[in-house]
RNA sequence: GGGCCGUUAGCUCAGUUGGCCAGAGCGUCUCCCUUACAAGGAGAAGGUCAUCCGUUCGAGCCGGAUACGGCCCACCA
């Protein structure tokens, strides 16, 4: 067995072999059967796209450091692994690699060749990925890894979806989509990111059809009044009753449009409208109304009830292919415009009314446009076929603002059926009954009692994001139009395909008419709750009829099939798989132990762009399909910035692998230095360098966590020379008092703690030194800190509590002040008990944020030294692994210790500030005089020892009014007189005091001046005032003193 | 336009319900390779807490306004 330890800590000669053990002996692993409390933490799952940067490495830090201190602490803990297949991001990041490598496009492969591509770059990443988290210490537990698209996800998937189905929450609706032509998909809301672009204002003039003149439109996208069904005008502008009634002759389509009057249109400034309002500003008063393109003329179409044109192809291209009838081509001449693509057409548009002199202005408009987060071109507001799930339903958003904690949600929380309702309603209650029949929350009455106002986030703010986003939640577009994916799991009859055989599964799918509504009527008897429809009303009056088919069926599905019967081609948005993830991790809707132990899981940690996005599914969904909350905290961590400010993503290219920090500082140093990053803001900016040689980023601020690592080596390299020997002349001295377990004295009683405490205070024999007490209740303090931290998810808090304990208490001052005693071969053992103690316990404390050091010296300590505690004061169950050791409890703090140790602390650095300042060599031993009394003088005495090593001197007098040394300088600290002689320096001293004298002065005036504050003495508490007078007389003592 | 966050030392950030001289790490300066640690030790300098107004005996902290920076939502007439 060897003690040695390296000089200098290297953390790979031992993160490699932590690694190795606790993969070995399957630490991470937890069963449902296991003892303790359940814990169970799911991982946001990373998305398949790209390797992890520092933002991922400072949230799976976070989870580690909670998921390691419950399991310490005893809970039956899990940290549940897996990956996300981020449908479009991963899709366009192998389109754009296949394009560039072999110059094809998605659209010259087969679905399933193409989809084998993109699945190859998945387990690519997805290796990269848990490399990168293992090799960062992550307790996962890898036997349970997941996959949003492996088996149990994809059936998890496909139940959520059927039961939603089934329940009216999933319908099809024809809606305006935010489409992007160049990956030609619908975004999601959030997808769609706002961009400011220069753009122009044109106004287009109109010609009244009963030749009375023309209105004026303004517009930015002027090619969409190929789709203009109407103009419409404000009813509270002057001109409008003079065209009540009237209608316009749409140039280039010579389509006939009403004027239609509604108040969503704002007036011109110079009619009343507001000057703020760059629309006003701009607005010509006429609006032209294409409700095929645009999101508020689709609610003004709605609303007056206009004909929708499609003028558009999926690729952005004028088209006459998507609903724009032949009529116009008959009648006007906009065929030229056909196969343009949106912006030549716009240029072609403009310059035929410029030729027809009917362009009255063009004025230059900068403004934000919608943009694909992809493929980063304008969205384009697009009609079509789309899932949607009708998370506006109250079963869902509903459910999810009622499990919000009270406290953090408003002041005054939303009255239900008001407040928050009214724009939910008017967004939802269009042609959206289908589920009426089937609303009731019956089933989950009981569980709403437990979850309800459970949800809580940290920091509170983002409660209000969600809460808002909820309040305002709008039905979710489902479906995208991507390989890469979960298919959705409808079958339709399309394109009036013949069915044959007309009639199967028990009916007659020759007729279009059914009934309304799911019934199943007609149905082969074995096949209920198996299928489930929908039918929808096409525009030319036929049905489409929708299929949803239970997991597992496969034969009804061959069965549709053969009958004509195929499959939906889009994919669920890929947030519809993460919403399920709380579940489908524990392998829902089998109802495993698994699930029962860990759903709900307990603390959600994540980034505050997702909580909209993902939180907010998770929580409805596993409200809905499980009647509990999905976890009941969520902690939203600050976002890692460039050293610009500029968020870290891959797709700005300034992502920093955090396999490179653990190259050049090691793994736990990147941990601790994240740890003491994560405080309550929202972001942390990372100035990081690149090194010239590896190529490799780092960074600077990374060297906080290795000189933390660095020291805690150097301190327990000190530990184990003295515990080493200590232990052998311990076991000597055990002998002699009949075999007690290696130096753990049994627990007598432990000792009441007199105010003064004397030197000599002994527990069972043992003499502890006053920096062993001051170090015990210090260690307790740092226990009941780090509990405090932890529990408020204050990572920060917890690096700074170990960090200024461990470097601050136990190095600085403990192991300086308690080498004479290891010397010493009376004191040595006793003082080694409490040592290794202290070490043990800090070790335990610091495991969950430096995993691998804490590990490796645990075993080195267990080696040296395997019994170790303080019976009474300071337990310390043995363990061979410190990943599973206990952790600490909170002792008793030792105030008087506290007190006593804080004054000579003082002591001892006004003496060194004396040296500095005389610019002694630090190896020069010098004479100290002190005046102190009773007390005060007896402390002093009875740590001389500690004070002489601590601030090399000798202390040749402790007394009451003694006369200063010749040519001495003084100090003053702990209401104690220090004088230092032999100091050469008199110009240094006299500045030395003048400069006192200063401070002591303006500190007297303010004093005064506070005290003579009538209000002050009035209204203070009286501890403060007497807290001021005592101040005043110490400042004015020492002011005397100086003369 | 609505909302949220931030602005504290040269840099990156703490600062708990208002109450000692506003703190840490890095950087800077001085001294020291002392037997755990130079990735270290001892000490020092450095801040009108963005600005203004208010509440209070007392404000970095509470209230209001302004400026700057960032984010979210809405909005492409």
């Amino acid at each position: 067995m060897s003690t040695e330890l390296p000089k200098a800590y290297d953390p790979r000669s031992v993160e490699a072999e932590a690694l190795r053990v606790w993969n070995d002996e399957k630490l991470f692993h937890a069963e449902p059967g296991d003892p303790g409390d359940p814990y169970a933490v799911v991982i946001p799952p990373p998305n398949v796209t790209a390797a992890l940067h520092l933002g991922h490495a400072l949230n799976n830090t976070l989870q580690d450091v909670l998921v390691r201190w419950r399991r310490m602490a005893g809970d039956n803990a899990i940290w549940l692994p897996g990956t996300d297949h981020a449908g479009i991001a991963t899709q366009t990041v192998v389109e754009k690699r296949v394009l560039a490598e072999q110059g094809k496009r998605r659209t010259e492969f087969a679905r399933d060749e193409f989809v084998k591509l993109i699945q190859a770059w998945k387990d690519e990443y997805e290796a990269r990925i848990t490399e990168q988290l293992k090799t960062m210490g992550c307790s996962c537990d890898w036997d349970r890894q997941a996959f949003t698209m492996d088996a149990p996800r994809a059936l998890a998937v496909r139940e959520a979806f059927y039961r939603l189905f089934k329940d009216g929450l999933i319908y099809r609706g024809k809606r305006l989509v935010n489409w992007d032509p160049a990956t030609q998909t619908a975004l999601a809301d959030d997808e769609v990111e706002m961009e400011e672009v220069d753009g122009h204002f044109y106004y287009l003039q109109y010609p009244l059809t009963d030749g009375t003149g023309h209105v004026t439109v303004a517009t930015t996208r002027p090619e969409t009044m190929l789709g203009d069904t109407a103009v419409a005008i404000n009813p509270k502008d002057p001109r409008a009753a003079a065209l009540r009634g009237k209608s316009v002759r749409l140039p280039i389509v010579n389509r006939v449009i009403p004027i239609i009057e509604d108040d969503y249109v704002v007036l011109p400034v110079e009619l009343g409208g507001d000057e703020k309002d760059p629309k006003a500003v701009f607005a010509s008063g006429f609006l032209k109304v294409t409700p095929a393109h645009d999101p508020n003329d689709y609610d003004l179409g709605q609303r007056h009830k206009l004909p929708m044109i499609n003028v558009l192809a999926p690729d952005g291209t004028i088209s006459d292919q998507h609903g724009w009838p032949r009529e116009d081509f008959d009648a006007g001449d906009a065929g030229f415009l056909l196969g343009l693509d949106r912006f030549e057409a716009r240029k072609a548009v403009v310059e035929w009314f410029r030729q027809n002199k009917l362009l009255e202005e063009v004025k230059p408009y900068r403004h934000s446009v919608g943009h694909s987060y992809r493929s980063h071109v304008p969205i384009e507001p697009y009609l079509s076929d789309q899932w949607y799930c009708k998370v506006t339903d109250d079963r869902l958003a509903g459910a999810a603002l009622r499990a919000m904690s009270r406290e953090q949600s408003d002041s005054n929380p939303p009255e239900r059926g008001t407040g928050a309702s009214p724009v939910q309603q008017s967004r939802s209650d269009k042609g959206e009954d289908r589920s009426a029949e089937t609303h009731g929350r019956g089933a989950h009455a009981t569980g709403e009692a437990a979850w309800q106002g459970q949800l809580k986030f940290f920091p509170a703010r983002y409660a209000k994001t969600f809460q808002s986003w909820h309040e305002n939640i709008r039905d979710w577009c489902i479906s995208r139009q991507l390989w890469w994916g979960h298919r959705i799991p409808v079958w339709s009859r399309s394109g009036g395909k013949p069915i044959e055989p007309a009639t199967f599964l028990g009916r007659d799918w020759s007729r279009d008419s059914w009934p309304e509504g799911f019934a199943a009527e007609g149905l082969r008897s074995d096949l209920a709750g198996k299928i489930e429809f929908q039918s929808v009303q096409n525009a030319d009056g036929s049905t489409t009829h929708f299929i949803c088919v239970k997991p597992g069926h496969r034969e009804i599905e061959l069965e549709l099939e053969q009958a004509g019967f195929t499959q939906d081609p889009d994919v669920l948005d890929t947030w519809f798989s993460s919403g399920l993830w709380p579940l489908s991790t524990l392998n829902w809707p089998q109802q495993t132990p698994e699930l029962a132990k860990w759903n709900p899981s307990h603390t959600l940690c994540t980034a505050r762009e997702i909580i909209t996005l993902w939180v907010s599914r998770m929580v409805m969904f596993n409200l809905y399909f499980r009647g509990c909350l999905p976890f009941s905290e969520v902690v939203i961590h600050a976002m890692i910035q460039d050293g610009e400010g500029r968020k870290m993503s891959k797709s700005l290219g300034n992502g920093v692998d955090p396999l490179d920090i653990i190259s050049s500082h090691g793994s736990d140093a990147m941990r601790f230095t994240l740890a003491s990053m994560a405080t309550n803001t929202q972001d942390v900016r990372m100035p990081v360098e690149r090194d010239a040689a590896t190529g490799k980023n780092t960074s600077p601020k990374f060297d906080i966590g290795r000189n933390f690592c660095n020291k805690l080596w150097n301190a327990v390299r000190f530990a184990m020379m003295n515990l080493s020997v200590a232990s052998a002349e311990k076991g000597q001295r055990d002998e002699g008092t009949k075999g007690r377990s290696g130096g753990a004295s049994p627990s007598s009683s432990p000792q009441s703690l007199s105010p003064s405490v004397p030197q000599s205070l002994t527990i069972d024999g043992s003499r502890w030194s006053l920096a062993d007490h001051w170090i015990l209740s210090r260690f307790n303090r740092t226990v009941a800190a780090c509990d405090e931290a932890l529990s408020n998810y204050r990572f920060d808090q917890y690096a700074k509590t170990c960090y200024d304990f461990f470097w601050g208490d136990f190095c600085d001052w403990y192991l300086e002040a308690i080498k004479p005693a290891m010397r010493d071969p009376q004191r040595a053992p006793q003082t080694a008990d409490v040592l290794a103690a202290v070490l043990d316990g800090s070790l335990r404390l610091m495991h969950p944020m430096i995993p691998f050091i804490t590990e490796t010296i645990w075993w080195k300590l267990n080696d040296v030294r395997p019994q170790r505690g303080l019976p009474g004061r300071l337990e310390c169950p043995p363990a061979r692994r410190l990943i599973k050791a206990a952790w600490p409890k909170v002792g008793a703090f030792d105030e008087a210790a506290e007190q006593i140790f804080a004054k000579l602390q003082d002591v001892v650095a006004a003496l060194r500030n004396l040296r500095n300042e005389h610019k002694v060599d630090p190896r020069r031993t010098v004479s100290v005089t002190i005046n102190a009394s009773g007390e005060q003088a007896r402390q002093i005495l009875e740590n001389r020892e500690m004070i002489e090593l601590l601030a090399t001197c000798k202390i040749e007098k402790v007394g009451e009014a003694l006369p200063p040394p010749e040519r001495s300088a003084r100090a003053a600290a702990a209401g104690v007189e220090m004088f230092v002689s032999g100091l050469a320096d008199e110009a240094a001293e006299q500045q030395r005091v003048a400069k006192r004298r200063d401070e002591l002065t303006r500190q007297v005036t303010q004093l005064r001046g506070r005290l003579a504050n009538e209000s002050y003495a009035r209204k203070a508490p009286p501890h403060l005032v007497k807290q001021t007078q005592d101040q005043l007389a110490d400042a004015e003592a020492e002011l005397a003193k100086l003369g």
